[in-house]
RNA sequence: GGAGCUGUGGUGUAGAGGCCUAACAUGCCAGCCUGUCACGCUGGAGACCGCGGGUUCGAAUCCCGUCAGCUCCGCCA
């Protein structure tokens, strides 16, 4: 019969290395591992803080009815268990474990709790089906390095707070249940039960509320805020995730960006004990596009483009001289030391750059003063020497060449740099780089819906030496926005917010919206910039890809404690999920064709 | 919307037309064991090979479809 113990603990695992010898704890936890040697059984007892063994020995002290109580113990069992701290003996200390050389003699014991056996071990580096883990989130966050991740998680978000204090912010919760609005991602949608045949949306950000709230005089916002977006995912896109959402007024967009970067400062060296070199970088979009073929690129290495065009434009190769023609670029790259790849090798990364609409990727070998290439034929010896001088190429290096159309070569070859960075380990697995990158453009053309729009958002301040030339040519006009980047990844953008309405109604213009559709959209906001609103401009970070670099984690799932699958679902309540046809009356909404799929039953639900 | 990879006892894998009545490790169950710490030893249970269809005398294995997970493109700041 179970029964409560009066003492759940007096000590946490770690805490017991604390005590002087001798010391009566009492310690509540799971049973990591049993070992039973007949006469004597080892339990290792894991709570939050760490695994210490306890030693279950009838020649010194552990009652019978307490070694019974022993044997039938399973792993994850919970147990409340009460004796002696003990220092083990010399040859039975345990390195590997924290607390090895102690260990509690147990007199007293309860389980608390059975447990079925898990479906994987509760520990660390595991080699499990992630659908598995997701299955069973809550055995799969009992491990330690999960735990950390939580953990590193609450640092993070703890030090961010504390640094905003500090500096005058006011955190703000704006409401989830909003108004659908037009750009940017696909909405989540909620049915109003009230107000028959209209929706909520849930936020992409908490975007017009944080400026309405420089509008309002709050000067110094931030808001750790949930967003939500319906869109496809990947590795580093969930489809609610966490911001650190910032507004501030009168601050410089310099100032600002310098308040940026010793949150940052704070946050490394406050949580990682790293010291991060302020101030940042600055990389205007253009050179990051042209120099890296990204707008989010990883320094940690270098291996830039670089732009053949004016070298090969004469050489009676068909490729680079018909995408020089069409206006389209040739970039080669250099991948060190590779001069001696195989073509199933090279053809590996040919069929790479095919995956982002690249046609083909030249390779040439610089072995001594030959170069080894298909195409080697089609140049004379000066333009490959050119090439290769050009390129950075020594000897030993192969130069990859990519042409075509701009965007879709910059793209490729960014990705194939990113991958060859990886693959030939060229990057500092510890290093954190940080950078701005600048000057975007304020709009870019939208093909398919023949029209301009937002790069940033509809809200962004451009450049004042560029206002001019938002009606006369609207490509050319920049923004004041800036992304931060760490190690290849967006971690936050931001920018300078236009604060006049006469700009604001300009600037929908140009994004092709009537002043009638201006009016229903952002009536509100338009009529608030005439009550006396502040410069101000922001900034958000995505929280989550934070947390995943410095916990130096695959995936987002990694630090979400209940992420969705690629799919949007989560696989342990099996949202989502069908309603009753009583919830859709409700809502006064009727659901289209059948489901199209058998849904399956909660995790959590008995399964036959 | 598209492409690629994966799916075999609880878990991780092997098997690639007949040697499969599906193997190995680990976990699980039982017994033995007084210093283990991935305890050890002995024995045992446990899978119709994601699901559906097809080819074949014969399919875990080949083909088609489908579902699920992961990665990427499109999409998305």
């Amino acid at each position: 019969m179970v029964r409560q113990p009066e003492l759940y603990r007096t000590h946490r695992a770690l805490d017991a290395l604390g005590v002087p010898p001798g010391t009566e704890v009492v310690l509540s936890g799971w049973v990591q591992r049993r070992r039973d040697l007949g006469s004597i059984i080892f339990i290792d007892l894991r709570d939050r803080s760490g695994i210490i063994q306890l030693v279950f020995d009838p020649a010194r002290g552990t009652p019978p009815e307490v070694m019974a109580e022993a044997e039938r113990l399973r792993s994850e069992y919970v147990i409340n268990a009460a004796g002696p701290v003990e220092r083990r003996a010399e040859h039975t200390v345990n390195p590997r474990l924290e607390t090895g050389t102690i260990e509690v003699l147990v007199r007293r014991l309860e389980t608390l709790n059975a447990a079925k056996h898990p479906p994987f071990y509760i520990e660390d580096d595991i080699d499990v089906d992630e659908a598995v883990r997701l299955r069973h989130r809550y055995l799969d966050l009992r491990r330690p390095q999960m735990q950390r991740m939580l953990m590193l998680r609450h640092q993070v978000t703890r030090a961010l707070r504390e640094f905003l204090d500090a500096r005058g912010f006011v955190e703000v919760e704006t409401p989830i249940l909003t108004r659908s609005t037009p750009e940017g991602a696909r909405d989540y949608l909620v049915p109003s039960r009230l107000q028959p045949g209209e929706f909520y949306a849930l936020p992409q950000s908490p975007q017009l509320f944080k400026q309405l709230l420089m509008v309002a005089g709050l000067e110094r916002y931030y808001q750790l805020a949930r967003c939500f977006r319906d869109e496809d995912l990947r590795a580093d896109r969930q489809p609610e995730f966490t911001q650190l959402d910032i507004e501030q007024s009168f601050l410089s967009l310099a100032e600002f960006q310098s308040m940026m970067e010793q949150m940052m400062q704070h946050v490394f060296r406050t949580v990682l004990g790293v010291e991060i070199p302020v101030p940042f970088q600055r990389l205007p979009y253009q050179e990051a596009m042209e120099r890296y073929g990204s707008d989010k690129p990883d320094l940690r290495f270098e291996m830039p483009l670089s732009d053949l065009a004016d070298i090969v434009r004469d050489a009676p190769f068909r490729v680079f001289q018909d995408a020089i023609a069409q206006g389209g670029v040739v970039k080669a790259l250099v991948a060190p030391g590779c001069a001696g790849w195989s073509r199933k090798q090279t053809d590996e990364l040919v069929q790479f750059v095919g995956t982002f609409g690249m046609k083909g990727l030249a390779p040439i070998a610089v072995a001594g003063e030959e170069f080894r290439s298909p195409i080697a034929k089609f140049f004379s010896p000066e333009q490959l020497s050119a090439i290769a001088g050009r390129a950075g190429a020594g000897d030993g290096d192969l130069i990859l060449i990519g042409a075509g159309p701009r965007a879709t070569v910059l793209q490729a070859m960014g990705a194939l740099r990113s991958k060859l960075g990886h693959d030939l380990g060229l990057i500092d697995p510890d290093a954190f780089r940080f950078l701005w990158v600048t000057d975007f453009p304020l709009l870019s053309y939208d093909e398919e819906e023949g029209r301009w729009v937002a790069e940033h958002h509809p809200f962004t301040m451009p450049r004042w030496e560029d206002i001019d030339k938002l009606e006369s040519d609207p490509g050319a006009v920049r923004a004041q926005a800036y992304d931060m980047v760490l190690n290849g990844f967006e971690l936050g953008g931001g920018s300078m917010r236009i604060y006049r309405r006469e700009l604001q109604e300009r600037m929908f213009q140009a994004l092709g919206f009537t002043p009638e559709e201006a009016h229903r959209q952002f009536g509100f906001l338009l009529e608030a910039f005439e009550y006396g609103t502040p410069p101000h401009g922001g900034i958000a970070f995505g929280i989550d890809r934070l947390v995943m670099i410095m916990g130096k984690g695959k995936s987002l799932r990694d630090c979400i404690a209940f992420p969705k699958t690629s799919s949007g679902t989560d696989l342990m309540t099996m949202a989502p999920s069908e309603v009753s046809p009583e919830q859709l009356e409700v809502l006064h909404l009727s659901v289209k064709g059948p489901a199209a799929k058998p849904h399956g039953t909660a995790a959590a639900a008995p399964r036959g």
